[in-house]
DNA sequence: TTATATCCGACAAAATAAGTCCTATTTTTT
DNA sequence: AAAAAATAGGACTTATTTTGTCGGATATAA
């Protein structure tokens, strides 16, 4: 159920990497070994970050990957977005009800939404270097 | 990825539902037929959440369930738990690495279980009379 | 021209979630 | 006592989603 995919997770560890690399490049390769990640599934998820360019790519030989925007300006919503998609939590939310069976009839779509938004913004308010490295910060809910 | 389960939201839908009975009884049949859910699963639903006391069953004819904890007194957080576990965003967060290839040399697993800290007061923070009814309510991240 | 790297679609396997089947138990009504 | 209506729950199957694999194409430096 409430789960990030592995997508999410290979991604997040290799930002992680590559932010400590200042800029440095790194390849698909290396991260591939350090963390013992698939290499055919790291490039695709590599290749989506820089697609959305939340990754920078260089390719050919000593090519790689680098970081170019500050941690602060990249929300860990981006990072989701980029690999999985926008974030649906039930068939409610999308309003259509083309796959739920009890959406004619369910009794619990705006909450539902209401609380989407509510994830969907602690998910967009967290950049990754508070995700990552400010251990102290305070979250008020 | 980050979805509510079936479960989840049939159990909502009930609650809900039997919230506004205010005591009465309600079948499980009632409610399988008039959500639109099959029945063998939405009594195994409400049975969990009788072993949770989050409903009162009556056995027998004239049977069914009933509500009798104030909403305010039951969170999100406790219906997810009855009916899903406990929620775990990563494999990272349960700390034994026995399911995870990445465990050894992961480097997201603090800032992971963080997050999911941060996650499970969003849930337990939320009563069902909040997620059901305040429409203005405004949390403050 | 070769080696090393990113890029990308189609497919296969594995894991998980959802649903079905079948039977037992409890309690009221007849 | 028997029948009916309801909850209780285990074992199994199916469907869906996630994860991983295969095969190749493109780009660039040495
Ligand atoms: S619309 Fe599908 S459960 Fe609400
Ligand atoms: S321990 Fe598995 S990805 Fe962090």
């Amino acid at each position: 159920m409430l789960k990030f995919s592995k997508k999410v997770e290979y991604g997040l560890m290799s930002i992680m990497h590559i932010a400590r690399m200042k800029g440095n490049k790194v390849t698909a390769r290396e991260l591939s070994e350090q963390y013992n990640i698939p290499p055919e599934i790291l490039g695709k998820v590599l290749q989506k970050l820089k697609k959305d360019q939340l990754l920078e790519s260089i390719q050919g030989v000593n090519g790689g990957y680098r970081i170019i925007r500050e941690l602060t300006d990249i929300s860990l919503e981006d990072v989701i977005i980029s690999l999985d998609g926008p974030v649906v939590i039930t068939h409610c939310c999308k309003g259509t009800g083309d796959d739920c069976t009890q959406f004619k009839t369910c009794n619990i779509i705006e909450p539902m939404q209401k609380f989407q938004n509510k994830l969907n913004k602690l998910f967009s308010d967290m950049n990754l270097n508070d995700f990552f490295f400010d251990e102290e910060q305070k979250v008020e809910f």
